[in-house]
DNA sequence: TCTGGGGTCCTAGGACCC
DNA sequence: TCTGGGGTCCTAGGACCC
């Protein structure tokens, strides 16, 4: 028997293409007055600029703003200040009390986004999505990119991602970084490393001088509780990864994480550029103003989660899809989350029957503390035209309450709310 | 000064079937 | 009386990413 592989290439050229503080720069092409100025994105509504009797604009300041928002994204001058994106922005008036805010225009981003995608493809049309300003670019096979360019075997590459680079621009007006690498892993550090407008194509036999020196957190995938448990371990740089022992690894971090930290850490990485994916959920969430108690609030959180399961059906019948699978979560003061899901014999679409599902997870719930989040989900998605598949009536397993969990406590009355 | 909203993937235990 | 192993589905939680 023959293994389906994929021949082992000789080295792919992948790149990863990152639009420099996206949602800022888009604001900047609107407010080219703000240029150099430290503006912070976030938060909603109210705070969009009021153009004055005399022609010009007043912006929101930081230090006006009272809520729960947190910034999406901030220029490079508001980095100086040292505001980040998912900074709150009642911490983030803190450091930088004078810095413009603007709110999130999301449909505005997505023409952006369009445009710049658009843009790549013309050039090399195997492309990966990776949300809103990002994406994998593969040039294996792109005519020229091969080729060297005097004594520069990387040279057609180089000429090819300058032309990328230029491309976008002209789309949008907005400067991009791109890396050039032989997998995903390396071409998405290799992005960062000459942030903004930065390009940086990068062989393996760079892996010791470019990477090994960088902190572990550069590496996607090690996020803020991996590089906090390796940094406990005395580990802090991708090299020292490297030069751990792979079974030591595997002990401290598991068969899985363990054995692909080290891989990652050597900069292997044999994903493809994947082109076309579908769904796996669809959800809807929102964060109160102030928090709401089931038995208070009641009239209130009714009609928010009814709001809920309308934007989902909504969303569900302009992609096409429908779902067997509903989850609720809930998140309570003090920042405890907690998820139920029920998954139904058949597929559904509409508010009504979501609502439903929804309504009796919310049964399995505590509802004594306040919440400050609700959320509505929908998986196992299928689409409405598709060979319905039977599933066989599995009556929901008598599961025993977990640890979160609480049959018997919830008041009638706060079931009855939604 | 508490920490948005939209996702994906992984783990782990129990139910259930063969 | 005690003891299986494999596979899939369901559920809850958590890490991580943009």
């Amino acid at each position: 028997m023959s293994a389906p592989t994929v021949p082992p290439l000789p080295d792919r050229l992948i790149a990863h293409l990152d639009m420099d503080a996206f949602y800022a720069s888009v604001e900047l092409l609107r407010y080219p007055e703000l240029k150099g100025l430290p503006v912070v994105i976030g938060g909603r509504r109210d705070h969009a600029p009021r153009l004055r009797p005399d022609g010009t604009r007043e912006f929101a300041r930081l230090r006006d703003y009272t809520g729960r928002g947190v910034a999406t994204t901030s220029t490079y001058a508001a980095r100086d200040l040292g505001v980040f994106s998912a900074m709150g922005l009642m911490k983030a008036a803190l450091r930088a009390p004078d810095a413009i805010l603007l709110p999130t225009d999301f449909e505005r981003y997505r023409h952006y986004s369009r445009l710049f995608k658009a843009a790549v493809a013309e050039i090399a049309p195997v492309i990966e999505d990776r949300g809103i300003d990002e994406i994998y670019i593969d040039l294996s096979e792109v005519p020229g990119a091969r080729e060297a360019v005097g004594h520069d075997p990387l040279g057609g590459v180089r000429a090819l991602a300058r032309e990328i680079k230029n491309s976008v621009f002209s789309a949008t007006g907005l400067t991009c970084s791109i890396g050039v690498t032989p997998n995903k892993l390396l071409s998405k550090i290799a992005s960062e490393l000459d942030k903004p407008d930065g390009l940086t194509v990068l062989t393996r036999d760079d892996i010791p001088g470019r990477i090994w020196p960088l902190a572990v957190r550069k590496i996607n995938g090690i996020g803020p509780k991996a590089a906090a448990k390796l940094n406990a371990l005395g580990i802090e740089t991708v090299g020292q990864i490297a030069a751990a022992e792979p079974l030591w690894l595997i002990q401290n971090f598991g068969k899985s994480y363990g054995a692909w930290l080290h891989e990652a850490s050597h900069g292997r990485d044999n994903r493809p550029v994947v082109t076309h994916s579908e769904p796996v959920s669809i959800s809807r969430e929102t964060t109160f103003e102030r928090d709401l108690h089931a038995v208070h609030d009641k009239a209130e959180l009714g009609a928010i989660f009814t709001e809920l399961c309308e934007q989902l059906a909504r969303d569900l019948a302009r992609k096409g899809y429908q779902g067997r699978t509903v989850g609720l979560k809930l998140r309570f003061e003090g920042f405890v989350t907690v998820t139920r899901d029920l998954t139904l014999d058949q597929p559904i679409a509409d508010a009504a029957a979501i609502r439903r599902a929804a309504g009796s997870c919310l049964k399995r719930v505590d509802l004594s503390k306040r919440l400050r989040l609700l959320g509505v989900r929908i998986g196992n998605l299928s689409r409405p035209g598709e060979a319905l598949q039977l599933k066989p009536a599995r009556r929901a397993p008598a599961r025993k309450p977990g640890p979160s969990e609480d049959k018997a406590a919830p008041r009638l009355e706060s079931l009855e709310l939604f």
